[in-house]
DNA sequence: ACCTATTAATAAAG
DNA sequence: TCTTTATTAATAGGT
Protein backbone atom coordinates (compact mmCIF):
# COMPACT_ATOMS: atom_id res chain seq x y z
CA UNK A 1 0.00 0.00 0.00
CA UNK A 2 1.98 3.33 -1.26
CA UNK A 3 3.69 4.02 -4.33
CA UNK A 4 3.09 0.95 -6.17
CA UNK A 5 0.59 -1.73 -5.91
CA UNK A 6 2.56 -4.34 -3.94
CA UNK A 7 3.33 -7.52 -5.94
CA UNK A 8 2.17 -10.59 -3.52
CA UNK A 9 5.29 -12.11 -4.63
CA UNK A 10 8.85 -13.27 -2.48
CA UNK A 11 10.97 -10.18 -2.90
CA UNK A 12 14.35 -10.53 -4.43
CA UNK A 13 16.19 -7.11 -3.11
CA UNK A 14 17.48 -7.87 0.01
CA UNK A 15 17.56 -4.46 1.57
CA UNK A 16 14.13 -3.67 0.35
CA UNK A 17 12.45 -7.02 1.83
CA UNK A 18 14.40 -6.59 4.89
CA UNK A 19 13.05 -2.93 5.26
CA UNK A 20 9.35 -4.50 4.58
CA UNK A 21 9.83 -7.38 6.84
CA UNK A 22 10.79 -4.60 9.64
CA UNK A 23 7.76 -2.70 8.46
CA UNK A 24 5.25 -5.41 7.68
CA UNK A 25 6.31 -7.21 11.25
CA UNK A 26 5.47 -4.09 13.12
CA UNK A 27 2.24 -3.56 11.25
CA UNK A 28 1.02 -7.01 11.76
CA UNK A 29 1.53 -6.46 15.97
CA UNK A 30 0.14 -3.44 15.91
CA UNK A 31 -3.12 -5.19 13.95
CA UNK A 32 -3.35 -8.08 16.74
CA UNK A 33 -2.92 -5.81 19.50
CA UNK A 34 -5.37 -3.35 18.26
CA UNK A 35 -7.99 -6.81 17.36
CA UNK A 36 -6.76 -7.99 21.09
CA UNK A 37 -8.32 -4.62 22.78
CA UNK A 38 -11.16 -4.24 20.36
CA UNK A 39 -12.72 -7.04 20.60
CA UNK A 40 -11.13 -8.22 23.89
CA UNK A 41 -9.74 -11.49 22.75
CA UNK A 42 -6.42 -12.99 23.58
CA UNK A 43 -4.02 -12.93 20.09
CA UNK A 44 -0.95 -14.51 20.14
CA UNK A 45 1.79 -14.17 16.43
CA UNK A 46 4.88 -15.65 15.87
CA UNK A 47 7.01 -14.80 12.87
CA UNK A 48 10.17 -17.03 12.51
CA UNK A 49 12.65 -14.15 11.59
CA UNK A 50 14.40 -14.61 8.47
CA UNK A 51 17.84 -16.84 9.29
CA UNK A 52 16.80 -16.28 13.01
CA UNK A 53 16.29 -19.92 14.26
CA UNK A 54 13.98 -18.31 17.49
CA UNK A 55 11.08 -17.09 16.55
CA UNK A 56 9.74 -13.58 16.84
CA UNK A 57 6.81 -13.92 19.53
CA UNK A 58 3.96 -11.32 20.48
CA UNK A 59 0.65 -11.96 22.65
CA UNK A 60 -2.12 -9.85 24.13
CA UNK A 61 -1.49 -8.38 27.84
CA UNK A 62 -4.24 -10.08 28.70
CA UNK A 63 -3.34 -13.42 27.70
CA UNK A 64 0.33 -13.05 29.15
CA UNK A 65 -1.18 -11.94 32.50
CA UNK A 66 -3.53 -15.02 32.06
CA UNK A 67 -0.68 -17.49 32.04
CA UNK A 68 1.87 -15.66 34.34
CA UNK A 69 -1.20 -16.18 37.28
CA UNK A 70 -1.64 -19.63 36.44
CA UNK A 71 1.90 -20.39 36.39
CA UNK A 72 3.29 -17.74 38.66
CA UNK A 73 4.15 -20.65 41.58
CA UNK A 74 6.32 -22.59 38.82
CA UNK A 75 8.41 -19.21 37.69
CA UNK A 76 11.76 -19.28 38.67
CA UNK A 77 12.66 -16.03 38.09
CA UNK A 78 10.22 -14.47 40.09
CA UNK A 79 11.12 -10.98 40.43
CA UNK A 80 12.23 -10.77 36.78
CA UNK A 81 8.37 -11.19 35.98
CA UNK A 82 7.00 -9.07 38.86
CA UNK A 83 9.78 -6.14 37.91
CA UNK A 84 8.55 -6.48 33.95
CA UNK A 85 4.75 -6.10 35.16
CA UNK A 86 5.52 -2.99 37.13
CA UNK A 87 7.60 -2.18 34.15
CA UNK A 88 4.22 -2.52 32.16
CA UNK A 89 2.49 -1.18 34.80
CA UNK A 90 4.39 2.40 34.37
CA UNK A 91 4.42 2.47 31.09
CA UNK A 92 0.74 2.18 30.46
CA UNK A 93 1.01 5.41 32.88
CA UNK A 94 2.75 7.09 30.95
CA UNK A 95 1.05 6.01 27.58
CA UNK A 96 -2.20 7.41 29.47
CA UNK A 97 -0.87 10.65 30.35
CA UNK A 98 0.99 10.95 26.86
CA UNK A 99 -2.42 10.38 25.39
CA UNK A 100 -4.00 12.63 27.86
CA UNK A 101 -1.82 15.47 27.08
CA UNK A 102 -2.16 14.89 23.35
CA UNK A 103 -5.81 14.96 23.34
CA UNK A 104 -5.72 18.40 24.91
CA UNK A 105 -2.96 19.99 22.87
CA UNK A 106 -5.24 18.55 19.68
CA UNK A 107 -8.18 20.68 21.36
CA UNK A 108 -6.51 23.83 21.25
CA UNK A 109 -4.81 22.85 18.05
CA UNK A 110 -8.30 22.90 16.37
CA UNK A 111 -9.85 26.03 17.62
CA UNK A 112 -6.73 28.03 16.25
CA UNK A 113 -7.08 26.30 12.94
CA UNK A 114 -10.29 27.15 12.83
CA UNK A 115 -9.60 30.42 13.44
CA UNK A 116 -6.76 30.65 11.03
CA UNK A 117 -8.79 29.07 8.69
CA UNK A 118 -11.30 31.98 8.89
CA UNK A 119 -8.38 34.46 8.54
CA UNK A 120 -7.48 32.65 5.01
CA UNK A 121 -10.64 32.72 3.58
CA UNK A 122 -11.14 36.15 4.77
CA UNK A 123 -7.84 37.14 3.08
CA UNK A 124 -8.89 35.48 0.31
CA UNK A 125 -5.78 32.71 0.68
CA UNK A 126 -8.57 30.04 0.32
CA UNK A 127 -11.96 30.01 -1.10
CA UNK A 128 -14.46 28.35 -0.31
CA UNK A 129 -14.62 25.86 -2.64
CA UNK A 130 -11.42 24.29 -1.92
CA UNK A 131 -12.65 23.22 2.25
CA UNK A 132 -13.40 20.28 3.13
CA UNK A 133 -16.53 19.60 4.75
CA UNK A 134 -15.51 19.59 8.04
CA UNK A 135 -13.70 22.81 7.56
CA UNK A 136 -17.06 23.90 6.62
CA UNK A 137 -19.11 23.02 9.17
CA UNK A 138 -16.73 24.55 11.83
CA UNK A 139 -16.47 27.91 9.87
CA UNK A 140 -20.49 28.01 10.02
CA UNK A 141 -20.32 27.05 13.66
CA UNK A 142 -18.35 29.84 14.23
CA UNK A 143 -20.18 32.11 11.87
CA UNK A 144 -23.62 31.63 13.54
CA UNK A 145 -21.76 32.67 16.95
CA UNK A 146 -20.54 35.81 15.25
CA UNK A 147 -23.55 36.42 13.79
CA UNK A 148 -25.49 35.76 16.79
CA UNK A 149 -22.58 38.28 18.69
CA UNK A 150 -23.28 41.06 16.45
CA UNK A 151 -27.03 40.47 16.64
CA UNK A 152 -26.81 41.09 20.19
CA UNK A 153 -24.49 44.09 20.20
CA UNK A 154 -26.78 45.54 17.57
CA UNK A 155 -29.65 45.11 20.02
CA UNK A 156 -27.42 46.42 22.86
CA UNK A 157 -26.94 49.33 20.92
CA UNK A 158 -29.84 49.77 19.61
CA UNK A 159 -31.71 50.00 22.70
CA UNK A 160 -28.68 51.93 25.05
CA UNK A 161 -28.53 55.26 23.13
CA UNK A 162 -25.84 57.24 23.24
CA UNK A 163 -23.57 54.43 22.89
CA UNK A 164 -22.81 56.05 19.98
CA UNK A 165 -21.49 59.38 19.69
CA UNK A 166 -22.59 60.14 16.48
CA UNK A 167 -24.03 57.50 13.92
CA UNK A 168 -23.74 58.42 10.84
CA UNK A 169 -20.03 60.13 11.02
CA UNK A 170 -17.97 59.78 13.74
CA UNK A 171 -18.35 56.07 16.26
CA UNK A 172 -17.45 55.60 19.10
CA UNK A 173 -17.65 53.02 21.20
CA UNK A 174 -17.47 52.23 25.31
CA UNK A 175 -14.51 49.72 25.34
CA UNK A 176 -13.89 48.15 28.58
CA UNK A 177 -15.47 50.11 30.46
CA UNK A 178 -12.92 52.73 30.72
CA UNK A 179 -11.24 53.84 27.26
CA UNK A 180 -12.85 55.46 24.42
CA UNK A 181 -11.34 54.58 20.76
CA UNK A 182 -12.41 56.98 18.17
CA UNK A 183 -13.10 54.78 15.03
CA UNK A 184 -12.79 55.78 11.50
CA UNK A 185 -15.46 57.39 9.91
CA UNK A 186 -17.94 55.57 8.51
CA UNK A 187 -17.90 56.53 4.51
CA UNK A 188 -21.10 57.66 2.97
CA UNK A 189 -22.11 57.39 -0.54
CA UNK A 190 -22.58 61.02 -0.45
CA UNK A 191 -19.45 62.36 1.07
CA UNK A 192 -16.11 63.05 -0.03
CA UNK A 193 -14.30 59.41 0.15
CA UNK A 194 -10.87 58.82 1.71
CA UNK A 195 -8.41 57.60 -0.53
CA UNK A 196 -7.61 54.07 0.35
CA UNK A 197 -3.97 54.40 0.52
CA UNK A 198 -4.36 56.72 3.16
CA UNK A 199 -6.62 54.86 5.12
CA UNK A 200 -4.21 51.82 4.58
CA UNK A 201 -1.34 54.22 6.30
CA UNK A 202 -3.50 55.34 9.04
CA UNK A 203 -4.41 51.98 9.74
CA UNK A 204 -0.57 50.74 9.79
CA UNK A 205 0.23 54.02 12.12
CA UNK A 206 -2.58 52.83 14.72
CA UNK A 207 -1.79 51.54 18.16
CA UNK A 208 1.01 49.32 18.49
CA UNK A 209 1.59 48.82 14.71
CA UNK A 210 4.51 50.68 14.80
CA UNK A 211 7.91 48.11 13.63
CA UNK A 212 10.55 50.36 13.80
CA UNK A 213 10.97 50.54 9.99
CA UNK A 214 9.68 52.43 7.05
CA UNK A 215 6.20 52.96 6.60
CA UNK A 216 6.41 50.91 3.12
CA UNK A 217 8.57 47.59 4.71
CA UNK A 218 6.05 47.29 7.23
CA UNK A 219 3.31 47.37 4.66
CA UNK A 220 5.65 44.68 3.25
CA UNK A 221 5.97 42.74 6.01
CA UNK A 222 2.15 42.98 6.99
CA UNK A 223 1.79 41.22 3.01
CA UNK A 224 0.18 37.78 3.09
CA UNK A 225 3.56 35.10 2.33
CA UNK A 226 1.54 32.92 0.38
CA UNK A 227 3.12 32.30 -2.70
CA UNK A 228 -0.44 31.07 -3.95
CA UNK A 229 -1.17 34.60 -5.85
CA UNK A 230 -2.67 37.68 -5.17
CA UNK A 231 -5.64 38.16 -2.81
CA UNK A 232 -7.72 40.86 -2.33
CA UNK A 233 -6.07 41.45 0.46
CA UNK A 234 -3.11 41.82 -1.31
CA UNK A 235 -4.41 45.26 -2.90
CA UNK A 236 -4.65 46.74 0.31
CA UNK A 237 -0.96 46.20 1.00
CA UNK A 238 0.00 46.71 -3.20
CA UNK A 239 3.39 47.88 -3.05
CA UNK A 240 3.79 51.30 -5.46
CA UNK B 1 -9.74 3.31 9.63
CA UNK B 2 -12.82 4.41 8.80
CA UNK B 3 -15.69 6.80 9.00
CA UNK B 4 -14.73 7.85 11.77
CA UNK B 5 -11.07 7.42 13.87
CA UNK B 6 -10.44 4.49 15.63
CA UNK B 7 -11.13 4.59 19.55
CA UNK B 8 -8.86 1.72 20.82
CA UNK B 9 -10.63 0.04 23.98
CA UNK B 10 -13.00 -2.25 24.06
CA UNK B 11 -15.98 -2.36 22.10
CA UNK B 12 -19.01 -2.19 23.93
CA UNK B 13 -21.96 -2.60 21.81
CA UNK B 14 -22.24 -6.70 20.91
CA UNK B 15 -22.89 -6.57 17.41
CA UNK B 16 -20.63 -3.75 16.24
CA UNK B 17 -17.61 -5.69 18.10
CA UNK B 18 -18.62 -9.25 16.06
CA UNK B 19 -18.44 -7.35 13.39
CA UNK B 20 -14.92 -5.71 13.80
CA UNK B 21 -13.90 -8.91 15.32
CA UNK B 22 -14.90 -10.37 11.77
CA UNK B 23 -13.45 -8.06 9.47
CA UNK B 24 -9.96 -7.48 11.37
CA UNK B 25 -9.35 -11.33 11.97
CA UNK B 26 -9.42 -11.34 7.92
CA UNK B 27 -7.23 -8.37 8.10
CA UNK B 28 -4.76 -9.88 10.51
CA UNK B 29 -4.75 -12.73 8.47
CA UNK B 30 -3.95 -11.39 5.55
CA UNK B 31 -1.28 -9.27 6.56
CA UNK B 32 0.22 -12.22 8.28
CA UNK B 33 0.21 -13.95 4.89
CA UNK B 34 1.29 -10.90 2.81
CA UNK B 35 4.55 -10.93 5.31
CA UNK B 36 5.22 -14.72 4.87
CA UNK B 37 5.29 -14.57 1.42
CA UNK B 38 7.02 -11.05 0.42
CA UNK B 39 9.83 -11.94 3.19
CA UNK B 40 9.85 -15.66 3.04
CA UNK B 41 9.24 -15.78 6.54
CA UNK B 42 7.07 -18.52 8.37
CA UNK B 43 4.45 -16.78 10.66
CA UNK B 44 1.45 -18.14 13.02
CA UNK B 45 -1.58 -16.47 14.23
CA UNK B 46 -3.29 -17.64 16.97
CA UNK B 47 -6.54 -16.31 17.91
CA UNK B 48 -8.65 -17.23 21.06
CA UNK B 49 -11.79 -15.57 19.81
CA UNK B 50 -14.66 -14.34 22.09
CA UNK B 51 -15.59 -17.07 24.25
CA UNK B 52 -15.05 -19.97 21.93
CA UNK B 53 -12.20 -22.41 23.99
CA UNK B 54 -10.63 -23.44 20.65
CA UNK B 55 -8.46 -20.98 19.50
CA UNK B 56 -8.93 -19.83 15.81
CA UNK B 57 -4.95 -20.88 14.26
CA UNK B 58 -3.58 -19.73 10.97
CA UNK B 59 0.00 -20.19 9.52
CA UNK B 60 2.00 -20.11 6.39
CA UNK B 61 1.59 -23.31 4.57
CA UNK B 62 5.35 -24.20 3.99
CA UNK B 63 6.54 -24.66 7.18
CA UNK B 64 5.09 -27.07 10.03
CA UNK B 65 4.15 -24.03 12.31
CA UNK B 66 1.55 -25.70 13.93
CA UNK B 67 3.91 -28.22 15.47
CA UNK B 68 6.33 -25.04 16.90
CA UNK B 69 3.26 -23.71 18.22
CA UNK B 70 2.02 -26.53 19.92
CA UNK B 71 5.34 -26.54 21.18
CA UNK B 72 5.04 -23.36 22.24
CA UNK B 73 1.99 -23.71 23.86
CA UNK B 74 3.06 -26.00 25.96
CA UNK B 75 6.52 -24.01 27.23
CA UNK B 76 6.32 -22.81 30.94
CA UNK B 77 8.44 -20.26 31.98
CA UNK B 78 10.94 -19.06 29.07
CA UNK B 79 8.95 -18.02 26.46
CA UNK B 80 6.85 -16.25 28.91
CA UNK B 81 9.24 -14.11 30.05
CA UNK B 82 10.17 -13.54 26.28
CA UNK B 83 6.99 -12.76 25.03
CA UNK B 84 7.04 -10.18 28.24
CA UNK B 85 9.81 -8.74 26.60
CA UNK B 86 8.21 -7.87 23.38
CA UNK B 87 5.64 -6.48 25.29
CA UNK B 88 7.53 -4.09 26.77
CA UNK B 89 9.09 -3.09 23.68
CA UNK B 90 5.87 -2.87 22.19
CA UNK B 91 4.41 -0.34 24.41
CA UNK B 92 8.00 1.52 24.95
CA UNK B 93 7.02 1.47 21.11
CA UNK B 94 3.73 3.27 21.74
CA UNK B 95 4.64 5.72 24.52
CA UNK B 96 7.90 7.49 21.84
CA UNK B 97 5.39 7.57 18.99
CA UNK B 98 2.92 8.68 21.41
CA UNK B 99 5.77 11.38 22.65
CA UNK B 100 7.20 11.92 19.25
CA UNK B 101 3.44 12.99 17.91
CA UNK B 102 2.98 15.18 20.93
CA UNK B 103 5.98 16.96 20.02
CA UNK B 104 4.65 17.59 16.56
CA UNK B 105 1.22 18.57 17.53
CA UNK B 106 3.13 21.14 19.86
CA UNK B 107 5.10 22.87 17.60
CA UNK B 108 2.24 23.08 15.35
CA UNK B 109 -0.09 24.70 17.56
CA UNK B 110 3.21 27.14 18.45
CA UNK B 111 3.28 27.84 15.16
CA UNK B 112 0.10 28.82 14.54
CA UNK B 113 -0.62 30.45 17.75
CA UNK B 114 2.12 32.73 16.98
CA UNK B 115 0.14 33.43 13.14
CA UNK B 116 -2.69 34.25 15.08
CA UNK B 117 -0.68 36.36 17.27
CA UNK B 118 0.13 38.36 14.81
CA UNK B 119 -3.18 38.24 13.00
CA UNK B 120 -4.44 39.96 16.64
CA UNK B 121 -2.01 42.77 16.28
CA UNK B 122 -2.51 43.54 12.34
CA UNK B 123 -6.41 43.74 13.35
CA UNK B 124 -5.53 45.47 16.46
CA UNK B 125 -7.01 43.23 18.67
CA UNK B 126 -3.81 42.99 20.97
CA UNK B 127 -1.51 46.07 20.89
CA UNK B 128 1.78 45.25 20.88
CA UNK B 129 2.50 46.88 24.82
CA UNK B 130 0.46 44.19 26.25
CA UNK B 131 2.61 41.26 24.66
CA UNK B 132 4.23 39.37 26.79
CA UNK B 133 8.29 39.35 26.57
CA UNK B 134 8.11 35.79 24.84
CA UNK B 135 5.46 36.49 22.48
CA UNK B 136 7.55 39.63 21.01
CA UNK B 137 10.16 37.89 21.03
CA UNK B 138 8.21 35.14 18.65
CA UNK B 139 6.70 37.81 16.87
CA UNK B 140 10.27 39.73 16.17
CA UNK B 141 11.19 36.48 14.48
CA UNK B 142 8.39 36.05 12.14
CA UNK B 143 8.62 39.49 10.98
CA UNK B 144 12.23 38.96 10.77
CA UNK B 145 11.69 35.91 8.22
CA UNK B 146 8.90 38.01 6.38
CA UNK B 147 11.03 40.61 6.11
CA UNK B 148 13.96 38.39 4.59
CA UNK B 149 11.42 37.22 2.55
CA UNK B 150 10.50 39.94 1.46
CA UNK B 151 13.54 41.40 0.40
CA UNK B 152 14.18 38.36 -1.78
CA UNK B 153 11.25 38.72 -3.16
CA UNK B 154 12.12 42.03 -4.02
CA UNK B 155 15.75 41.25 -5.24
CA UNK B 156 14.14 38.63 -7.53
CA UNK B 157 11.93 41.02 -9.09
CA UNK B 158 14.75 44.10 -9.09
CA UNK B 159 16.85 41.74 -11.26
CA UNK B 160 14.51 39.68 -12.93
CA UNK B 161 13.20 42.21 -15.20
CA UNK B 162 9.92 40.95 -17.05
CA UNK B 163 8.24 39.86 -13.93
CA UNK B 164 6.19 43.07 -12.98
CA UNK B 165 3.83 43.51 -16.69
CA UNK B 166 3.53 47.42 -15.42
CA UNK B 167 5.20 48.19 -12.41
CA UNK B 168 2.61 51.44 -11.43
CA UNK B 169 -0.76 50.12 -12.53
CA UNK B 170 -0.83 46.41 -13.17
CA UNK B 171 1.13 44.18 -11.30
CA UNK B 172 1.81 40.07 -12.32
CA UNK B 173 3.27 37.50 -10.43
CA UNK B 174 4.90 34.40 -12.14
CA UNK B 175 3.31 31.99 -9.53
CA UNK B 176 4.98 28.31 -9.32
CA UNK B 177 6.54 28.57 -12.75
CA UNK B 178 3.28 28.35 -14.59
CA UNK B 179 0.35 30.63 -13.78
CA UNK B 180 0.26 34.03 -13.83
CA UNK B 181 -1.97 35.62 -11.53
CA UNK B 182 -2.92 39.02 -11.68
CA UNK B 183 -2.92 41.71 -8.87
CA UNK B 184 -5.30 44.38 -8.14
CA UNK B 185 -3.77 47.79 -9.48
CA UNK B 186 -1.89 49.71 -7.16
CA UNK B 187 -3.41 53.32 -5.78
CA UNK B 188 -1.58 55.82 -7.69
CA UNK B 189 -1.80 58.91 -5.23
CA UNK B 190 -2.97 60.95 -7.98
CA UNK B 191 -5.42 58.97 -9.36
CA UNK B 192 -8.64 59.09 -8.67
CA UNK B 193 -9.15 56.82 -5.53
CA UNK B 194 -11.55 53.93 -5.37
CA UNK B 195 -14.07 54.94 -2.22
CA UNK B 196 -13.12 52.49 0.46
CA UNK B 197 -16.86 50.87 0.99
CA UNK B 198 -16.75 50.15 -2.63
CA UNK B 199 -12.90 48.50 -2.50
CA UNK B 200 -14.86 46.47 0.91
CA UNK B 201 -17.78 45.55 -0.98
CA UNK B 202 -15.40 44.57 -4.43
CA UNK B 203 -13.41 42.40 -1.41
CA UNK B 204 -16.56 40.78 0.37
CA UNK B 205 -17.52 39.70 -2.83
CA UNK B 206 -14.48 38.42 -4.19
CA UNK B 207 -14.21 34.94 -5.41
CA UNK B 208 -15.25 32.50 -2.35
CA UNK B 209 -16.68 35.34 0.58
CA UNK B 210 -20.11 35.03 -0.51
CA UNK B 211 -21.99 33.11 2.95
CA UNK B 212 -25.83 33.24 1.74
CA UNK B 213 -26.71 36.22 3.62
CA UNK B 214 -26.77 39.66 2.73
CA UNK B 215 -23.88 41.80 2.18
CA UNK B 216 -24.51 43.66 5.28
CA UNK B 217 -24.71 40.45 7.46
CA UNK B 218 -21.37 39.30 5.55
CA UNK B 219 -19.89 42.40 6.75
CA UNK B 220 -20.61 42.46 10.34
CA UNK B 221 -20.00 38.46 10.62
CA UNK B 222 -16.54 39.26 9.53
CA UNK B 223 -16.33 41.96 11.95
CA UNK B 224 -13.24 41.16 14.59
CA UNK B 225 -15.18 39.47 17.62
CA UNK B 226 -13.57 40.86 20.82
CA UNK B 227 -15.47 43.02 22.97
CA UNK B 228 -12.41 44.88 23.91
CA UNK B 229 -13.30 47.41 21.11
CA UNK B 230 -12.91 49.15 17.99
CA UNK B 231 -9.82 48.33 16.27
CA UNK B 232 -8.85 49.94 12.97
CA UNK B 233 -9.66 47.02 11.44
CA UNK B 234 -12.92 47.80 12.48
CA UNK B 235 -13.28 50.94 10.65
CA UNK B 236 -13.07 49.03 7.08
CA UNK B 237 -16.49 47.20 8.28
CA UNK B 238 -18.36 49.91 10.31
CA UNK B 239 -21.94 49.22 10.39
CA UNK B 240 -23.61 52.48 9.10
C1' DA C 1 -23.35 -8.73 3.09
C1' DC C 2 -22.19 -4.56 0.42
C1' DC C 3 -20.69 0.52 -0.05
C1' DT C 4 -17.61 4.23 0.31
C1' DA C 5 -15.73 8.11 2.93
C1' DT C 6 -12.05 8.14 5.78
C1' DT C 7 -8.20 6.61 8.28
C1' DA C 8 -4.07 3.80 8.46
C1' DA C 9 -0.26 1.38 6.44
C1' DT C 10 3.47 1.62 3.79
C1' DA C 11 6.61 1.79 -0.84
C1' DA C 12 9.61 4.74 -2.59
C1' DA C 13 12.32 8.65 -2.46
C1' DG C 14 15.29 12.01 0.11
C1' DT D 1 18.56 4.66 9.24
C1' DC D 2 15.22 7.98 9.80
C1' DT D 3 11.87 11.17 7.67
C1' DT D 4 8.61 12.53 4.24
C1' DT D 5 5.28 11.91 0.69
C1' DA D 6 2.23 9.71 -2.49
C1' DT D 7 -0.40 5.95 -2.93
C1' DT D 8 -2.78 1.83 -1.84
C1' DA D 9 -5.24 -0.97 1.57
C1' DA D 10 -8.18 -1.60 5.50
C1' DT D 11 -12.22 -0.65 7.45
C1' DA D 12 -16.24 2.07 10.47
C1' DG D 13 -20.58 3.21 9.99
C1' DG D 14 -24.45 3.07 7.25
C1' DT D 15 -27.78 0.70 3.89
Amino acid sequence: MARKKVNLVYIQNDATRRATYKKRKKGLIKKAHELSTLCGVDTCVVIYGQQDPKPEVWASPNKDARQVLTQFKNMPQLDQCKKMVNQEGFLRMNVAKARERLFKVDRENNELEIKLLMHEVITGQRSLSELTMAEMTELVCVMEMRHKAVQERLNQHRSGAGMFHNVNSEMMIVQEEEHVVPMAPAVQPNEEKIPVDAEVRSWLNHDGLNFGCSEEMTMMMMMPMGVEGASAFDSHFAVN
